[in-house]
DNA sequence: TGTACATCAGTGAACGCGCGTTCACTGATGTAC
DNA sequence: TGTACATCAGTGAACGCGCGTTCACTGATGTAC
């Protein structure tokens, strides 16, 4: 499929891939805040200014690097996900994200930590961005059809602003109660803020290392949402 | 009790705490990484080298500003404690830590998101850093103690290197049951995955403005816990 | 109460760095006839 | 297949900034006699 590709282009991907190569490598050093363009070019051999045929703006990098690690994140979700069993894909994917995840801290500091300072992410990082909830809400939609997701009956239906606000996620599994979509959220944000407190060294003293943690973790809110 | 303290003694705590402030001023439009002792001092219209007498370096200025944000959250979690219902009192708590995040996310994002890279925390960070924890586990001994705890019959109890690690809140909280304890550390991490989702933008398109998820979360977490 | 000395706060210059971005340019690659 | 022109990648110098930290110093405040 590179057939119709000249030499140029070629050299262009293979160029601009490496830089984020590159960038990516002095993330694993330095923190997104501090990436910089002059030494991600250095360590290429080019000079800085050469840069800016690839990237426009050192905003420009940082976007597509954050739209990389979602989709490096999604990639390895989805790898995760299939098998007959829907309690043991939910743990799967699970494992799949924290497992990216201590891979490849600064990544996901990138993507799920403080906000870069004078960095505004553009429409572009919000497809990306939904691979993993819409991996787990399909999930969800093949567990209640095939009758392995219980309404824990102490899950309150939400009403008010809670339930207009849930629409977006009715819309996106109709099938699923509502009920449940919510405590979805709920354990969404559990899920990175336990991935988050292992990696930016808060559960050290206590649950570090988090693997069994992890472990008990996930398959309670697994529990936690009806699914089994 | 100023009274012993000479002029100077009082001048120099006030200008420590005035570089404090403005620091903390500066936290808010620029990020911990990029906070500067120069910006500060030029700020506080003195010569950036004046700054030394004060703080030994930059790394002493941000575990400075790092204990004071913990004992902030600390404090406005405490003044929140206290009244006659314990669920109410959970509750309350879960508001004040939310309200102090909202309040000041860069002072957050300095305690609860991601590291700052070339910053290692001293051990000075860290008895502040359990306030909040604390005053949790000894809500859920009352709790225990005036039987309003009532373990979840599907909560389970941990055994092997997850029953070790959860000798430290054992050792904390004697009364409370284990598996009450390893479903603490789960909602804690809900809790501030909620909180870091809120303010970093993650919720959205779904859940944001999150006051009524919040509610409702905090709810459904303390039920998690057996509180009621 | 007054004096001599020690302590400390703040100055200003300097060191040695780094950064993002622009711009006119050279020389190689690609395209149309 | 060969030539003329257009496109593009990469260069190197420059602009205008910023930073943390050190150091010898001046002058004010504090202390001991």
């Amino acid at each position: 499929m590179n057939a119709g590709r000249t030499a140029r282009e070629r050299a262009r991907a293979e160029l601009t891939e490496e830089i984020k190569v590159e960038a990516r490598r002095q993330l694993t050093t330095v923190g997104a805040e501090a990436l910089s363009l002059r030494a991600v070019s250095r360590e290429l051999g080019m000079v800085s200014s050469a840069l800016y045929r690839y990237f426009r703006s050192r905003d420009d990098l940082l976007t597509a690097l954050i739209i990389d690690a979602y989709d490096a994140l999604g990639e390895a979700a989805e790898a995760a996900a299939g098998g007959d069993d829907l309690l043991e894909e939910w743990l799967a994917i699970y494992r799949a994200v924290r497992s990216w995840a201590r891979t490849c801290p600064q990544e996901y500091a990138l993507i799920y930590g403080s906000p870069i300072s004078g960095y505004k992410a553009p429409q572009t990082t919000v497809a990306p961005a939904t691979r993993v909830p819409l991996l787990l809400l399909d999930l969800l939609r093949r567990a209640q059809a095939s009758g392995r997701l219980a309404v824990p009956p102490d899950a309150p239906t939400p009403t008010g602003v809670l339930a207009q606000q849930a629409q977006v996620l009715v819309e996106l599994a109709p099938e699923v109660p509502t009920a449940v979509l919510v405590r979805t959220i709920i354990v969404w944000t559990q899920l990175f803020g336990m991935i988050s407190f292992e990696l930016f060294g808060q559960l050290v003293g206590s649950m570090d290392p988090a693997d069994e943690f992890f472990d008990s973790a996930s398959r309670q809110m697994a529990a936690f949402i009806g699914l089994r």
